[in-house]
RNA sequence: GGGCUUGUAGUCCAGUGGUUAUGACGUCGCUCUCACACAGCGAAGACCGCCGGUUCGAAUCCGGCCAGGCCCA
């Protein structure tokens, strides 16, 4: 018969509902502290494998310590705020966004991202996740307004965040500037662009650009300091083709000799090298870029978007005769990791924060934190040694906490809210006069914070607005690999600045999912899976045991043989437990009689001992085996079969010793893994009329007891492991022997050979001791 | 280009110096035995990526190479 998984799993999660269990409240000694700090996920559609990959983790480890006693904080979030939850609901409403009212897109954002999230909390929920979701914060709402704009209040005042005209990357398809934070590299082919530049005298030098379209804006040319065209040509002023201006030979060490023809045009703000250069040549400065992406050349690109211009350009170049070569390369591009679309270099007043003076203390708050694993600190000690530019965190977007921030035109000094009246939306709110003049006559601040500025600070948002008592740093932040540049990175600087403090002990690092061949999941592919689709076919309980299945911090391809196997061990554990609830209802009085209650309890404690160190160390793959292992060979396979004459036909004695026994070990390992799986175990809980959740407070002991006899035990599994062996070589189902004779080096007690008998069925074994071990089938 | 990381039976995954390398999926036998055929018992299947070194002894430590992955340029 065919268990209902699906059903059991419903059940239990209505049943958990409404009891209107507080997850993570009022259980446990308030003197020991457990605090999660979660990723928000980023509301921008539906979860992917990788919410059902690293999210089982931090609740297994909540799970897990409130058996243990631990009061668990474990706020939960949702990221709603910013770039990629804009663009999803322009995406979902097909809206054009740049043509609407701010209000009416404002409104639009909050009703999609809500619903949005309730989905959310339904999968969550499905999933057996054990988060505070009644308090769920999202990172958009007013507490979240209140708390981001008091702290940048905070930051302006200790001098952090300062408002600078200067180089901007920004984002021509998205129209706002971005930071280094979102910056990703991309391998691009492009035409590498030859072409002549010749002087007044008729001397000629021949650069080479991806950039063609930039070509209005030239204002050098440039080759290495050791380039002997620069002596040759140093005084020689050069026509730009097509436009006619002529600019300087210039000699500068990051020009690369070997690249092209060693000359290149520098623009202002072709890329960061030119900008660079640029700026240490004082050189003219030629702004062609608009804000919305468009060049400005007063002449055949007028108006025109970047691709666009670099097409007309070529084939200007090429009618024209100007193009000397045309070459195809792969080079990397700086793109905005939201669209992909390359970046531009911009010239625009942006607020920063301020960070590249901390880089010292930034890697050192970082070996306060213990890493899981330990060599993934070094990707966060990379970045910040290629930190090069502070944080660009203001936004030329709608969705967004508004920077509480207006200008007073009289003075021209900067006016700040008085802090109880926040939150605040300068871009609507009036009556705020300067407090230095007492103008009224403000100007608003109307762009928004980086998205990374609210979710650096998640660790306050949960205490915060997830009603959780102070508690920093918090004990243990899970996050993917993927982040640690991120998330991880703008956390514990912002932790730095405001407390002074870490902002966790410990950060777990966790690895992708990939497909099943290691590939990538993509819409592109095609080879997407969603988590829900997985529960749907496999369980709740089975998708958290793939989750365990293998060292957290690896990637791990999502392939059926690990969900089967989930699911195996769910099912086992129902028809195991199913076996003790039928036997009586007994407890354990005094000491164990019977060798195999003894062996059994014996390999518990070890085992729950293992498991214990494990989940203490954040290991639960390890964790999962250990109690697979115990569960499975042990209890199932052996001890099992051994009760099974006892609790029938032993003395009252014997039968109640090893009901109570099998009834108590049942318990004990689906403690083991009821954080792993928490349905099944709670449903075999119930079965074994233990009265409690199997989540309530409580886990097994782990002293040891009857070591000697455990191993003694083990030499008698040793023959019955045998027998078995020998009677499946005889291939035959009919007792066409009449039994065993078996010489061992060990010669098992007369209550040994009972057991050995009535576990393998075989009433005629005959024992003597031997030299070796020996088995001769009986005719 | 730099850094980190991985490479173990057809597949997935344990194992960090010491006896015949763990377990699972799959395969092949036998068994529908009274919890479970989504099972039990048993069997076959691994030059532990390649080369060299350290060591009495290496999957495990060191170096090089090859092949993946990720992060950063």
């Amino acid at each position: 018969m065919d268990l209902d998984v699906d059903q059991i799993e419903r059940k239990w999660e209505k049943e958990w509902k409404n009891n209107g269990k507080k997850e993570s409240a009022e259980i446990g000694d308030s003197k020991r502290i457990f605090s999660i700090d979660t990723p928000p996920p980023t509301v921008s559609g539906s979860l992917h494998m990788g919410h059902a990959y690293s999210y089982p983790h931090q609740d297994i480890m909540a799970r897990y310590k409130r058996l243990r006693g631990f009061r668990v904080f474990y706020p939960f979030g949702f990221d709603n705020n910013g770039l990629a939850t804009e663009r999803f609901v322009e995406k979902e409403l097909h809206l054009n966004i740049n043509k609407m009212e701010l209000k009416d897109i404002l409104e639009a954002c909050e009703r999609v991202s809500g619903e949005a999230i309730e989905k959310m909390k339904i999968f969550f929920s499905r999933a057996g996740f054990s988060a505070d979701f009644e308090n769920a914060y999202t990172t958009y709402s007013r507490e979240s307004w209140k708390i981001a704009q008091s702290m940048f209040i905070d930051l302006l005042e200790m001098g952090r965040a300062y408002r600078e005209s200067g180089m901007t990357v920004t984002c021509p398809t998205c129209r706002t500037a971005i930071s280094q934070i979102e910056m990703e590299d991309q391998e691009k082919e492009t035409d590498f662009i030859y072409i002549t530049f010749k002087s007044e005298s008729g001397r000629e030098i021949e650069i080479a650009t991806t950039r063609p379209e930039m070509l209005s804006a030239c204002v050098a040319i440039a080759v290495n300091k050791g380039d002997r065209r620069l002596k040759e040509l140093k005084d020689e002023m050069f026509f730009v083709p097509i436009y006619g201006r002529k600019v300087p030979l210039i000699g500068d060490e990051r020009v690369i000799m070997d690249k092209g023809t060693g000359a290149e045009m520098i623009c202002t703000f072709g890329d960061q090298n030119d900008y660079a250069i640029w700026k240490d040549h004082n050189l003219e400065l030629r702004k062609i870029l608009d804000e919305r992406g468009l060049i400005h050349d007063d002449g055949p690109l007028e108006g025109m978007k970047i691709e666009e211009a670099r097409k007309k350009i070529k084939e200007i170049l090429r009618s024209e005769g100007l193009e000397n070569k045309r070459e195809k390369i792969r080079h990397s591009v700086n793109t905005h990791e939201r669209c992909g679309t390359p970046i531009e270099i911009g010239v625009s007043s942006q607020w920063y924060l301020k960070y590249l003076d901390l880089k010292d203390e930034l890697i050192s708050q970082g070996r306060k934190i213990k890493w899981y694993p330990e060599f993934m600190r070094v990707r966060y000690e990379n970045w910040i040694n290629g930190l090069k530019w502070d944080w660009c965190i203001s936004r030329q977007r709608n969705l967004g906490i508004p920077i509480p921030v207006w200008y007073c035109n009289s003075c021209g000094s900067i006016v700040l809210p008085p802090k109880e009246k926040l939150p605040v939306d300068p871009r609507f709110d009036r009556g705020i006069k300067c407090q230095k003049c007492g103008s009224e006559d403000l100007m608003p601040e109307k762009d928004v914070l980086d998205t990374w500025f609210t979710s650096s600070i998640s660790p306050t948002l949960g205490m915060e607005i997830g009603g959780v008592e102070k508690h920093y740093p918090m004990t243990v932040r899970f996050q993917g690999h993927d982040i640690i540049t991120t998330w991880a990175f703008t956390t514990i600087y912002r932790s730095l600045i405001h407390f002074k403090s870490v902002p966790w002990e410990n950060i777990v690092i966790s690895g992708n999912v990939f497909d099943s061949k290691g590939e990538k999941m993509s819409k592109s592919k095609g080879n997407v899976v969603y988590p829900d689709e997985i529960i749907t076919k496999y369980g709740a309980d089975a998708t958290r045991l793939w989750a365990s299945s293998s060292s957290i911090y690896e990637d791990i391809n999502l392939k059926d043989q690990e969900l089967v196997r989930g699911r195996r061990t769910v099912v086992k554990i129902y028809n195991a437990v199913k076996l003790v609830s039928s036997l009586p209802d007994a407890k354990i009085h005094g000491e164990l009689k019977l060798p195999f209650n003894r062996w059994m309890k014996s390999s518990l404690n070890i085992t729950v001992k293992k498991v214990q160190e494990a989940y203490d160390n954040f290991d639960i793959s390890r964790a999962r085996l250990e109690t697979d292992n115990l569960f499975w060979n042990s209890f199932c396979d052996n001890y099992l079969e051994m009760i099974k004459y006892y609790v029938q036909s032993g003395t009252e004695d014997e039968k109640m010793e090893t009901a109570a026994c099998a009834r108590e070990f049942a318990a004990s390992i689906m403690k083991l893994y009821a954080p792993i799986a928490p349905f099944i175990t709670e449903e075999a809980y119930s079965m074994l009329n233990m009265g409690r959740s199997v989540h309530s407070p409580g886990w097994p002991e782990t002293e040891e007891e009857y070591s000697e006899d455990r191993e003694d035990f083990q030499k008698v599994i040793d023959i019955i492991d045998a027998i078995r062996r020998e009677r499946s070589k005889l291939k035959s189902s009919r007792q066409a022997y009449s039994g065993f004779s078996v010489e061992w080096p060990f010669l098992p007690g007369e209550k040994c050979q009972e057991i050995i008998r009535k576990t393998l069925r075989e009433d005629n074994i005959r024992f003597a001791n031997g030299e070796i071990e020996k088995i001769e089938v009986l005719k």
